[in-house]
DNA sequence: ATTTGATCATTGATATATCAATTATATGAA
DNA sequence: TTCATATAATTGATATATCAATGATCAAAT
């Protein structure tokens, strides 16, 4: 029973702080004035630091499945963020770009997301930083 | 940028962990033939240790927010897992109990629930687990 | 050349998350 | 007693997650 109670916080600290992430990213983008949210952030980033991307690739690189994709793109494609483009070599894929509000987006935030990022772990050394990040990917081994 | 690498990693194994703890949960509750979801058990359980229990109480114990209880409770009231009970002394709140059908439920989950758990914290030791707990818990401090 | 198997993006159905707003009820202050 | 403030549950709108299925396209096998 001790144990199941020492695992049990565990899986709701893992929830928890996902959640908590989650709502402060938020939160500082909507004082912010910016109109996209933490899902669609990371997904201008990754075509930023790619230039062009297809969407499968995206998803491999997200963790994210492609139909999530498909709709998180979708949204960003009206927001005038993103655009798809045709792919002549493969007609199954579909190129991702940012436009060019997409890239003064992603100009204007990235360094806010830098501290962001930097709150979080806020007080924990570099050593603890690496064995939280090695401590989660041998659970992620665990359980895949 | 190195550190933005690291903490960017971070934040990407943070929500890799919840998903692929999800999904281990989720299909080994399909295997077993358990119509039941994994926030769902998470509610489940919940009432099952405290024999009747309101919904904000639910949604503050488990850190989700009231409306989402609600959508999981009508869910589960459906299914005839959970019943909703009038609260003379306070009319604002309603009272979840189990049914039958829920409390067994219950009871023959909770050993495949407890193997899973383990399941994801195999090969690390007791202290890796307060470790990582802590950790944790100091970046939930940092971000709420 | 044809068939089989794999891949890509999308759609549908369902589940949950989150914020805002609402109505009813309870509590505290004046 | 009345009014102001707080609380509980729900609903609405929007976002994302997940699995299954689908149609189009590509690659490999026959």
């Amino acid at each position: 029973m001790k144990d199941e109670k020492l695992e049990g916080i565990l899986y709701y600290l893992l929830e928890k702080v996902n959640k908590v992430s989650r709502r402060y990213s938020q939160k500082v983008f909507d004082e912010q004035g910016w109109d996209i949210t933490k899902d669609q952030w990371l997904v201008l980033k990754k075509i930023a630091d790619n230039h062009r991307i297809s969407q499968v690739e995206l998803a491999r690189a997200l963790f994210k499945d492609t139909a999530a994709i498909t709709r998180i793109i979708n949204l960003m494609v009206d927001k005038k963020l993103v655009k798809r483009e045709f792919r002549p070599d493969d007609k199954r894929q579909v190129e991702l770009l940012l436009t060019n509000k997409g890239q003064k987006m992603f100009d204007v935030m990235l360094p806010t997301v830098v501290e962001i990022r930097k709150k979080g772990v806020e007080g924990l050394s570099t050593i603890e930083t690496e064995q939280l990040k090695s401590l989660l990917s041998r659970m992620i081994q665990n359980l895949e």
